[in-house]
DNA sequence: GACACTAAGACGAAATCTGTCTCAGTGTCA
DNA sequence: TGACACTGAGACAGATTTCGTCTTAGTGTC
């Protein structure tokens, strides 16, 4: 967002723990690797995340989520067409989520039932924060709670075709994917859409 | 070699312990790790590595030498001209070195210092094993004396080029690599061919 | 039944990691 | 100058993990 030449510690140390955590994997990971990655005393660390591991990697996980928006929404600017900004948010969000192995395990929560968490409890904050960014782009289009039911539906259909890849659907193509929404999206939603 | 349908039982381990070392990297990996991931009690595994971590990384270290050089050879079976001989040995050699990162950190020796070790510990017992295994290859075209310095001398440039890749000589590159040994290798033992 | 091999896990010792703390050094602002 | 906020370094005790050895019991083979 703003320019901060130096980098924010925090944001340094999370970073740190991102690098570790790619390197080892984050049950391998300790404070110490995580301190010294970042160049930062341990004392540092914990005044900054009181509560040790435990809250460090929550606020990772934030910070992961709002850079995957932050990325998400850069390829969406200037797009004034509801089947094209609906196509290129699933697409790119497919291929964020394909390419970060790492990015899923964050979004979602512990390691090792990566996928439990993904689908239980990481599934609602996901669709919220999904929700947040997603939605006032939808605005234009349709009415608010038209709007949020559209997102979380794609949310959710963008996650189970990540986690169990289809056969007949590939939101990683955008063709695929523009026709899915064509078919089955726009037409649910096209009594509600608003006529610019 | 031989054909062992159940896969013996310190071969299942020497590759799980490589499996653990990709995953975490060589310093993070435990003896419980290695065991859980073998299927082996932790028990077994100090019948068969008396010394624990270090034998065992030893025996690793030999198996994956062991291995590096039976690929080679299969790569350098029927030829019978010394030029396609040697282009082909550094060319598989350093493609085997390339792509796998892990390799070259085994053929050394501890993590950390694999640099320190390639080129300091390590060199000469990959020297010393290579000439064990191709030497004898080339023993058709040269007499003894000359064989084991070709050999030598080949190895030392292979691991020279991969540590410190050149942009004159690519050993990856077949058409590379055979016009250097054209150019500096042959010619230097011309005096001392065999002429079959 | 003797034998070789194994899994499971108890055990104490050693090593590592954790979380808190103190102390000293630095830069900023008034 | 002094108050203030922030930092690195590292001591410290306690928790946790890992290590290496050992015992026990189970299995298959001869």
């Amino acid at each position: 967002m703003s320019p901060q030449p130096p980098l924010s510690t925090e944001r340094r140390v999370l970073d740190a723990a991102k690098v570790c955590c790619e390197r080892w994997g984050i049950e391998k990971v300790t404070i110490d690797d995580i301190a010294s990655e970042a160049g930062v005393s341990r004392a540092t660390l914990y005044r900054m995340f009181p509560g040790g591991k435990d809250v460090l990697f929550d606020a990772l996980r934030l910070q992961e989520i709002e850079d995957f928006f932050t990325r998400l929404l850069a390829h969406l600017e200037g797009v004034d067409d509801l089947e094209e900004l609906l196509t290129r948010t699933v697409v790119s969000a497919t291929h964020e989520l394909r390419n970060d192995q790492h990015l899923a395990v964050m979004l979602a929560s512990e390691p090792g039932d990566t996928l439990g968490q993904l689908t239980v409890d990481g599934l609602p904050r996901i669709i919220r924060v999904a929700t947040l960014f997603i939605v006032p782009l939808v605005d234009p289009f349709l009415p608010r709670p038209e709007s949020a039911r559209l997102v979380e539906l794609l949310a959710r259909l963008v996650i189970s075709y990540f986690l169990a890849p289809s056969d007949h659907v590939d939101f990683a193509d955008a063709d695929s994917a523009r026709l899915f929404i064509r078919t089955f999206i726009i037409p649910a939603f096209a009594a509600s859409l608003i006529r610019s």
